[in-house]
DNA sequence: GGAGACACCCCAGGATCATGGGGCCAGGAC
DNA sequence: GTCCTGGCCCCATGATCCTGGGGTGTCTCC
């Protein structure tokens, strides 16, 4: 819009292949609001950089020489909350997992279009994760087979209150604390657990709130 | 490319705006290997269409004025194979994780641009899951908390054998059946625990779980 | 207008757990 | 050699939990 607009994110780049640093150099170059802190083709020089130049994001590939840009993301990480998102040729499931685990923000395949690639860096600043369609289905497998279907979760077996203290206990407070938070007696948790254990056939806390947890009524991190 | 090339994928759509149903008519219309199998806006309607038409792709709203788009998705998923593309102004964490849950496919906002429109359906098509970046943090986020980064553990915090007490606390065992499966007496099934609480700074079972498992040591489903 | 489900309150006894103490032995670190 | 850590065993006491019983009031559904 303004045709003196501040650059006000920096952007780094870990490439190998000149040409396609090139590539990006001129999308960051020709980006309104972005400007490139520093442009490397190995991971050694990256982290030469990362001293002086302080970027907000770092576009990072996977395969480099002198090493591979998730250990560049690990190292980062553990340093400063630089965002990173990976841009490479791989599309594999194990290469989008250990991206993911090692702490990139996103997972973009070299083929993304310019401008979506534009808009890819600013939505990662911005903290959200673009992710490509392909890196994005592996991600969905393991939701699914982490959170049941919908139609698996029998809601009718817990009321909502039950599900309330079950959720409690299964961050470690006892019947007095959860009577607290939920303002009744400590008596009347005594009363819903006893409908839970029933509902449940357990006998203990434990034993219901694993039994919850398999049924999908709780959630991982409630 | 061509000028005659063939309609190979038929599209469904179920949108209650009616402007912004023409728009993604038109999208569609004016796309290559795209054509217009239905377009309704009610749950109701759309079931009808389906009927008769066997469109490959669904793009869903949300919010319907006879019900949601989720419930749509969970009916047709049952009957047949239609992949499913949610298309919504809704960005929280609550409607993507029931959208995914509920079988769909894709989930987009729709401020998405008519190309990245195009491409997340053909990519949909082809069997992978366009997700706005808004959608793919909260799976991350559900990822990160399931799958542990590699560096994250701190195995040295507790011993294997503590760990093991653990994992079988986390499943409903008491001292005595712990105690019967690990081969050693109740007594230092004990100690294990106080040793544990100690590293964890908790005073109880459920909480040493809960602790553990957001330090990754344990993970949901041992 | 009762039957049933749910939210809420109270009591009591026996089981289990939490946590303090006491030890023994093996293997690595200093 | 000594120190420390981890695996293993034992005991005792008070706190907490589990589970049986006794109630009240509000809904909704038939």
């Amino acid at each position: 819009m303004t045709g003196a607009s501040p650059i006000v994110s920096q952007i780094g780049i870990l490439e190998d292949d000149p040409e396609l640093r090139l590539y990006l150099e001129q999308i960051i170059n020709e980006a309104e609001g972005l400007g490139l802190a520093f442009s490397s083709g190995t991971v050694a020089a990256a982290r030469t950089c990362m001293a002086d130049a302080r970027p907000d994001l770092c576009l990072v590939d996977i395969g480099l020489p002198d090493g591979s840009g998730l250990d560049f993301i690990a190292w980062l990480k553990a340093e400063q909350p630089t965002r990173c998102l990976i841009l490479t040729v791989l599309g594999d499931r194990e290469s989008v997992l250990s991206a993911l685990r090692s702490g990139a923000d996103g997972y973009l395949l070299k083929d993304t279009p310019p401008e979506q690639l534009r808009r890819a860096i600013v939505a990662t600043i911005a903290g959200e994760t673009p992710l490509s369609p392909q890196a994005a289905t592996y991600l969905l497998n393991i939701f699914k087979a982490t959170v049941p279907a919908l139609e698996a979760i029998d809601d009718s077996l817990l009321s909502a209150r039950e599900i309330e203290v079950l959720k409690l206990f299964s961050r470690g407070l006892s019947y007095r604390e959860t009577a607290g938070i939920l303002q009744v007696s400590p008596h009347t948790i005594g009363d819903y657990v006893k409908a839970i254990y029933g509902k449940l056939s357990v006998h203990s806390r434990t034993e219901a709130i694993f039994e919850a947890r398999q049924l999908g009524l709780i959630r991982p991190l409630d």
